[in-house]
DNA sequence: TTCCGGACAG
DNA sequence: CTGTCAGGAA
């Protein structure tokens, strides 16, 4: 179940986080009433921690709404908060071993590269993309799976965005991308630039880091909150935002604690 | 389309 | 320090 969640970051650094979950909430039903604060907690720095609310509705869900089991059609899954286009398919092809095109960002830069021969463009998956995954998806079942995990792992070891190793690429004799002199190479993808220094996302951090490191259950008084973050008008509008997320409490008297 | 963490490479 | 990475939801 908690698997889910640990599409979004390396494995490696979500390994040890998803052992706790597991031990600690070995269903949904577990999670479901699990309070707030500690999942929370739990998602320690795993980043983008409205992730974890959406995980705890998410057990809510499975657990009232399919009796505690994990659906397996792609509509009733996507149906659930915080499962999108791409955690559907690689559930139902890894977890559940059906013949289903999984489609992330790695896989989509790797078919648009080798089979269509341009520079993969980015942003949402088109109807185009999903089309070309399906038409190069081996027939079986099992086949079709290894396929997407190579896919995948492809793109994020040598078919990388900004400069491929096509002298080490598997596919170097078949690719249309390179046999074109990988045109547009690069430009493919002006990154919205995102920085992190003074941002509200680093100041919001800076406050859930605060409150998860509290004893349970416990505060942190207004004067705490004050001292994290010498702009006292950007600090007051993060407070509001994680309050509007329901990441947060704020109190009568200025404090702040993680929803119990 | 834009926002949302945090770790790490360069 | 700056740049990079990525799926889901509003």
């Amino acid at each position: 179940m908690c698997e889910v969640m640990s599409q979004q970051t390396q494995m490696s650094r979500v390994v040890p986080y998803w052992q706790d979950w597991m031990r600690a909430w070995p269903d949904a039903a577990a999670l479901a009433q699990a309070s707030t604060a500690e999942v929370i907690t739990a998602w320690g720095r795993l980043g983008y921690p409205r992730r974890a609310l959406r995980l705890k509705e998410c057990a809510v869900q499975v657990r009232d709404r399919f009796d505690n089991q994990l659906p397996h059609t792609y509509e009733e899954l996507v149906s659930l908060p915080g499962i999108g286009d791409y955690t559907a398919s690689a559930m139902l092809s890894f977890a559940y071993g059906q013949r289903v095109p999984v489609l992330d960002t790695n896989i989509r830069r790797v078919l648009t590269r080798a089979f269509a021969g341009v520079e993969s463009h980015g942003g949402a998956t088109k109807p185009e993309d999903r089309q070309l995954a399906e038409a190069v998806l081996p027939q079986g079942a099992e086949q079709a799976a290894v396929w997407n995990q190579a896919t995948m792992e492809l793109g994020a070891l040598v078919c990388t965005a900004k400069s491929p190793a096509c002298q080490d690429c598997p596919l170097a004799g078949v690719c249309a991308f390179l046999a074109a002199g990988r045109p547009g190479l690069g430009q493919g993808r002006t990154r919205p630039r995102q920085r992190f220094q003074g941002t509200d996302r680093q100041v919001r951090g800076l406050i859930l880091a605060a409150l998860r490191e509290l004893p349970a259950g416990e505060s942190l008084g207004q004067a705490d909150i004050d001292q994290l973050w010498p702009d006292a008008a950007q600090l007051g509008s993060c407070l509001a935002s994680l309050d509007e997320d329901g990441l947060i409490e704020i109190e009568p008297g200025g404090g702040a604690h993680l929803p119990r």
